[in-house]
DNA sequence: GCCAACGTTGGC
DNA sequence: GCCAACGTTGGC
């Protein structure tokens, strides 16, 4: 079992959006080291932050929530879709370039985990979303890491 | 809106 | 295979 961290711009996709999908697949990732994450290393029931991106004054960035993994890897069908934004024409139906896996809904923070409180708490140094440049949109988090932040949130 | 950090592309 | 140019991400 492993633990993860997904990154979201939160007027785009957030966490009330999957917790109204309940399951959606993590659709539109265009960046080698996440797809090969989804990929290769990303097991069903996997434990997952949802972190919001781009965060304003009244919603700041950070960790909103939990999902898990619900489906192995397949192919993210937006890269066959001309009208899509993350369409890719290099991207074969029979070869996909582009791999995905479904996140389901499992918890949202009574109150976000924002950015500054994870800077500032040394439980949490050396995580790599507080790492400065740290623009991986999918990341690997420490089991005491992904406990504690949950904690947090309670 | 700015800008630093990073990933990707393409010329050589 | 190097590296400059360009595009994107994301915190502030």
């Amino acid at each position: 079992m492993n633990h993860w961290l997904i990154k979201s711009e939160g007027d785009c996709y957030s966490i009330d959006d999957l917790k109204k999908d309940k399951k959606t697949p993590w659709s539109g990732i265009r960046n080698f080291q996440a797809r090969n994450f989804m990929r290769d290393s990303i097991k069903v029931g996997d434990k997952v932050l949802f972190y919001h991106s781009n965060g304003t004054k009244e919603n700041p960035t950070g960790v909103y929530g939990t999902a898990k993994v619900s489906s192995k890897p397949h192919a993210d069908m937006t890269a066959f879709d001309k009208k899509d934004d993350h369409y890719d024409a290099k991207s074969k139906k029979e070869n996909p370039t582009w791999i995905l896996v479904d996140v389901s809904f499992v918890s949202k923070f009574k109150k976000p985990v924002t950015l500054s409180q994870i800077k500032f708490e040394p439980k949490l140094k050396g995580i790599m979303v507080a790492q400065k440049g740290s623009r991986l949109s999918i990341q690997p988090v420490s089991k005491e890491h992904f406990e504690f932040i949950t904690n947090m949130g309670k």
